[in-house]
DNA sequence: GTTTCGGCATAACGATCGTTACAGTAGGAC
DNA sequence: GTCCTACTGTAACGATCGTTATGCCGAAAC
């Protein structure tokens, strides 16, 4: 299909306008006309692509999942220790985290709070949240774990913990003292050694 | 001033309904007239109680500091054992969750993401983090710690990450396999016990 | 009695929201 | 040339937002 080629570019400057003003602003304090000028793309070519601002707010939750995804697969894929894959989601962050620039903590969990409940968009969160679960569980199980819900919980935990300290410091100046990335590389690390020494440690 | 006694029901039934449905459905989603409504009360009198919105919000938020510094209090007031202080951030989480009902994570936090970068609501976000991060210091000092700063941002990793996980649960259900609390209680126990033990264990 | 004051109800204000309609233009296909 | 397609610019729609104004009620003060 030549539309599907034809039409990329307003599509894709209307995703990516929409990336950076949801993220940065929120969802529901940046309208659609905010997106329309920073995309220079009129109403109607918007609504060509998209049914309404809640699709567009669904593809870029999408499209967002699709990148997070991506890039844990990359950093997967550079680890051959069953451990070091375990511990692999933090490089991931750390990855992700300076190539999209998300200073503002995890967008997943800032969408959460402002989409109201029947909202398509929560489709997205939900896979997300799916795909940490089950796959930080097929790792566990990989490694080895005797209780792989056990250590995929804490490492859910150190994970969120991490999201959740520099959105924190997003807000709040003066708390980026350290990094909390590394520290939950850390602990996670610690935790994980002594889980697959004595089985019986949850 | 028999002003303040008299002007109280209002005042306390615009505070309670802000609290309910700010929490529940998000600051930027409920209007002035969601708030009016559940709580009863004219829209001449909000506005003879608070200059605006802003205003409302920004009350909501320093009450919701207030209850949780007091839970923390209580929680603390009941500990003598160094440890026991310094975990009981933890305790205090449980009884706030148990007692205000917040089953949707941290507020500050989903408020932070929505608050206008002017807000004076952002006062009382950085308050609650000021208190969480200097209060957490001054209990790993008096535990003995030779890195209070390090066992402090610790503590507060796993506490930003129970937050974090509730507020995942809430949205995706299926995820409240267990309680992110007591684990994240029981991985700082034995954190604080291995770094009181070999202080060079950062 | 009257006055005063906190609160109530209704309505309306201007602004902004998401959305749609209408007219017009640049460029490739044939 | 004509046709088609993707896009632009402007304007307007109804709805909702936060806010203000107007008028009335009830109870306590004097």
């Amino acid at each position: 299909m030549t539309t599907d080629l034809a039409s990329r570019p307003a599509r894709q400057r209307l995703l990516a306008a929409a990336a950076e003003l949801f993220y940065e602003s929120g969802i529901a304090a940046t309208g659609v006309d905010a997106v329309l000028r920073r995309a220079g793309v009129s109403p109607a070519t918007m609504y060509a692509h998209f049914a309404g601002k809640d699709a567009l707010v669904a593809a870029y939750l999408e499209e967002r999942h699709a990148a997070w995804r991506r890039t844990w697969d990359e950093a997967l894929a550079e680890r051959t220790d069953p451990i070091d894959r375990l511990l692999s989601v933090f490089d991931a962050v750390a990855r992700y985290r300076q190539r999209e620039g998300n200073q503002r903590g995890c967008g997943f969990l800032a969408a959460a709070t402002e989409l109201p409940p029947g909202h398509p968009g929560h489709h997205w969160l939900d896979a997300d949240s799916r795909l940490l679960t089950d796959r930080l569980r097929e790792l566990a199980v990989e490694a080895g774990a005797t209780g792989p819900d056990d250590l995929a919980a804490t490492l859910l935990l150190l994970y969120d913990g991490v999201l959740n300290r520099y959105a924190r410091a997003a807000t709040t100046p003066g708390l980026a003292a350290d990094d909390p990335l590394a520290r939950a590389r850390r602990l996670a690390a610690a935790w994980v050694a002594s889980a697959l020494r004595e089985p019986s440690g949850s």
